[in-house]
RNA sequence: GGGCGCAUAGCUCAGUUGGCUAGAGCGCUUCCCUUACAAGGAAGAUGUCGGGGGUUCGAGUCCCUCUGCGCCCACCA
């Protein structure tokens, strides 16, 4: 027990605490405790890349509450931390640190020094790289950038147990993750495909459904006229079709409109002449032609778009790629298409493309009136900065219901066994799922991340065999296929004609990062752990991931156990910039959380988090940490004066001790916000909590202390003043554990100097009464307050100091309040300086006050 | 096109099963060094509860409708 500081202060105790809790592992998880004592998190693994923003601030505060009060609830809180490091941002931010790019093609250098370590210039030309030595600074920047990470978490006062921290390319993670996978091969729910994907040219990867956004980008309709054949009975002529994809000629396979469309129903089976290109397509139907859009009639190429795909697929059509995985015009012209006429284009990029054909479409005539600008919607990898290509590869899936509508309403009717907070953000994982048109895409051509654990064998021409892929056994697991070799072969038969070759890609990062529950929970490596956590009570996170990390986490779970991986899915809304817009990193000089850790303290960065409602977007706003800094302050302010008047005498029990009315009014008071914060807290409501606690705290201040330090202080009285000091330090305990989860250095600090073990371990305060036996009766308080309320508006209006004597006070109040009054009588004579006080008879409480003149 | 959310004081927001004169903080005005706190305290002003209609003894709260803002989703040539 510390003795109470002369000048309480929040400064420095955040570095003071945070290594006081480290020293005493106050957060450690007991793995003793049954599955019903525990409360498990799958906390979200942050992205490593960059710096800690105020995003991670407010929602990771969030989740912190929620632990520190299960926590103090008795429960044992298995709060792991994870770093998410693998995949295409930490590839990306190794490129723009060291100045390097990844090419395999180069040969390993042996003790490389990559030109830069921190911004390059901006002139610099990436210098190209083997992949390990691309994967050595990965692994360098990684462990640089996770160091800061952990300190600043830390500075946040997460109630984390670093032990059981986790990195998703860790071996554990890379073990976890391939065993899962391998798992769902074995079962049929994981299966490769040679088909069209969404493609980045760029990233030169494909991407998922989940990962792709709208951006609207300006484009044009080229009206183009198709030369109609010989053979058609329409007879000779043309047909408009409108395309914003002018350079996609040469990919074409089909025009196509709506069966109904009378315009176009003659030339359904019959065939046009692609212009430039001079290939044969057919007139097709199709009910997905919408016929008021362009001239009604569509070309089909492959692949410009999505729908193109549908068609494609759907309509039986040939093939005709024209676009490389590069975005580049591929060089050997696709089948029937004119040679000469393609071989302008060859080798562009799209955007080269696309001018070549309108210009010579212009030369020739073919085209109708001028292109006409609109805006449209394009897809975009989110990440990436041009729009996504469709190109033909081989990827591997996982089953998601996106195929499957008996899968999709399981995984729909999963989403009800989850408790949401809010509730409406439920709708969200419903709408995704139900609008899921493909399977998941797990694979991506990508370097850092982990190896799909997966070999093909080689017939006799070296040509693989991918129906029959060679698994690891699980006892093997982490694999690098590139490196290691399947079972039954030797590494000399890689790439030989009846040997094996390794499956190139890795997975996306959400294919391990949907296993967060299995590998912060050591899944088929520690199953005693894995029992007392598993499912796990809370998933939280941020609203924006529902469609990636929260479902892809449901439907591994679903395949691997037929259960929810948790019970409660805790959403956090966004951070908004004060004008209310989506707040962005991009601005340069954005305020870093650790910034405002030192000029408000960690708390009142906290108190602002905690105010945030859960899943409502919030105003970042300094303005809540000035309130929070003064809420943290006025906390040790009052603990030091309560706690000077010394411990009541005698071992009198609170219903023996706590004599005076007023008293019992207060922690009757106290009672119902115990109750409220407690019920919000169950709900996940953190911010409910806070707002009541905090609403009691000021009136226990401004009101309740200041009317009864006077007889706090009266030695004349002993047991009125010991009735007080009961019941002032009663609500200061349940008022400091309350505030704990959200404050929980000043509340440490405030505990610290009467109490010998830590606030966090304490229990959750519970009612002094109950609903059968109420410790006093709350409102009898309100009407001396009222009365000493009026007292101070009489002085102020008097622009007298609130230490100036009353000469007299005549309180009128109808005869049902006589108690009230004369319960608080002493009390209201001490805090208002009042010399005489009379009460008579009224129809309503009123006062008349005589203000003595003679300080 | 489908779905969800929001709209209360100048600003940020409470207001949980419908119930007395609609609340808090910030900001603003006035006053006060008072033996916890001047990084403090006391007091004050400020509202067609987005518009309209309905249910009810009674609606910020429930129902319908309209408007505005935001978000999510969708196969927009």
């Amino acid at each position: 027990m510390a003795n109470i500081p002369d000048k309480p202060t929040l400064d420095g105790i955040e570095d003071r605490w945070a290594a006081q809790w480290d020293s005493d592992g106050t957060y450690r998880f007991d793995a003793s405790v049954p599955r019903e004592g525990v409360f498990s998190i799958d906390t979200p693994p942050p992205t490593v890349s960059g710096s800690l923003h105020m995003g991670h601030v407010f929602s990771y505060t969030h989740t912190d509450t929620i632990a520190r009060y299960q926590r103090m609830r008795g429960k044992a809180v298995f709060y792991p931390m994870g770093w998410d490091d693998n995949g295409l941002p930490t590839e990306r931010r190794v490129q723009n640190y060291y100045g390097v790019r990844c090419d395999p093609s180069q040969p390993y250098v042996e003790g490389f020094e990559p030109p830069f370590r921190g911004d390059p210039p901006k002139n610099h030309q990436a210098v190209a790289i083997s992949r390990p030595n691309f994967l050595e600074l990965c692994d360098e920047l990684v462990e640089i950038d996770e160091q800061i990470f952990e300190m600043l978490l830390k500075r946040l006062g997460l109630s984390v147990d670093w032990s059981l921290k986790y990195a998703t390319i860790d071996e554990r993670s890379r073990r976890a993750s391939q065993r899962a996978f391998l798992r769902n091969v074995t079962r049929g729910e994981a299966y490769s495909q040679e088909a069209p994907t969404l493609w980045d040219i760029d990233f030169r990867t494909a991407v998922a459904q989940a990962e792709m956004e709208d951006r609207e980008r300006p484009g044009a309709y080229h009206k183009i006229p198709f030369a109609l054949t010989g053979t058609n009975p329409g007879g000779t002529g043309t047909i408009e079709i409108d395309t914003t994809r002018p350079e996609l000629l040469a990919a074409c396979v089909a025009l196509v409109a709506h069966p109904d469309d009378e315009r176009y129903q003659p030339h359904f089976g019959t065939t046009v002449t692609v212009p430039l290109y001079g290939q044969q397509v057919e007139i097709c139907a199709h009910e997905l032609a919408e016929p008021d859009k362009g001239t009604g009639i569509a070309m089909i190429c492959t692949f410009g778009d999505t729908t193109d795909v549908t068609w494609w697929r759907e309509l039986n059509l040939p093939m005709r790629t024209i676009i490389g995985r590069d975005g580049r015009i591929l060089t050997e012209p696709p089948h029937d298409v004119d040679v000469d006429a393609y071989a302008t284009i060859a080798g562009l990029t799209v955007k080269q493309a696309q001018k070549t054909v309108v210009e010579q479409l212009v030369e020739a005539d073919l085209l109708v009136g001028e292109p006409r600008p609109i805006q449209h919607p394009v897809k975009f990898y989110e990440r990436g900065d041009r729009p996504l290509e469709i190109v033909t590869s081989r990827q591997w899936y996982i089953r998601n219901g996106g195929r499957d509508a008996d899968l999709r309403a399981t995984l729909v009717a999963r989403g009800g066994e989850v408790e949401w907070h809010p509730a409406h953000m439920r709708h969200r994982y419903e709408n995704w799922v139900e609008g899921l048109n493909g399977d998941w895409l797990v694979s991506r051509q990508r370097f850092f991340g982990v190896p799909i654990p997966i070999w093909y064998p080689l017939d006799e021409q070296g040509e693989p065999t991918y129906d029959a892929p060679l698994l690891p056994d699980e006892s093997r697991l982490p694999v690098d296929p590139s490196t290691d070799a399947p079972d039954g072969y030797s590494e000399d038969q890689r790439g030989q004609p009846g040997g094996f070759v390794a499956d190139p890609d890795i997975f996306d990062t959400w294919a391990t990062s949907s296993l967060t529950p299995q590998i912060a929970g050591r899944w088929e490596e520690d199953g005693d752990l894995f029992e007392r956590v598993f499912p796990m009570d809370m998933r939280p996170q941020a609203h924006d991931i529902i469609r990636t990390w929260l479902f892809s986490t449901m439907t591994r779970s679903h395949h691997e156990f037929g259960c929810v991986p948790w019970a409660h899915a805790a959403l956090s809304g966004w951070i908004l910039d004060p004008d209310r817009k989506k707040m962005s990193k991009s601005k340069g000089n954005v305020v870093t959380p650790l910034d405002l850790f030192e000029t408000y303290g960690t708390d009142a960065v906290r108190y602002w988090s905690g105010s945030g409602r859960p899943g409502v977007d919030t105003a970042f706003s300094e303005d809540q940490m000035k309130v929070g800094r003064k809420l943290a302050n006025k906390l040790l302010n009052v603990t030091k004066f309560v706690l000077q008047f010394g411990a009541p005498s005698g071992d009198r029990s609170l219903d023996d001790g706590v004599t005076e009315p007023i008293d019992r009014a207060m922690l009757a008071k106290l009672d119902a916000v115990i109750v409220e914060a407690t019920a919000a807290f169950d709900a996940y409501d953190y911010a409910r909590a806070l707002e009541r606690t905090e609403a009691f705290f000021w009136w226990f201040c401004d009101n309740y202390v200041e009317l009864v330090k006077g007889r706090t202080y009266d030695e004349s009285r002993p047991d009125a003043a010991d009735s007080a000091k009961r019941a002032l330090r009663e609500a200061l305990g349940a008022m400091q554990r309350m505030f704990a989860p959200i404050l929980p250095f000043a509340a440490e600090e405030a505990w610290s100097w009467w109490n010998d073990s830590s606030v966090h371990l304490a229990a959750w305060p519970s009612p002094s009464g109950d609903g059968a036996a109420p410790f006093g009766d709350p409102s009898l308080a309100d009407v001396t307050i009222e009365v000493l309320t009026q007292v101070r508006r009489a002085k102020t209006e008097a622009k007298r100091s609130q230490r100036a004597a009353v000469e007299s006070l005549v309180v009128s109040a109808p005869p049902a309040l006589y108690a009230a009054i004369d319960a608080g009588r002493n009390d209201l004579v001490d805090a208002g300086s009042i010399r005489d006080l009379q009460v008579v008879d009224g129809d309503t409480l009123a006062t008349v006050i005589t203000l003595a003149d003679d300080d």
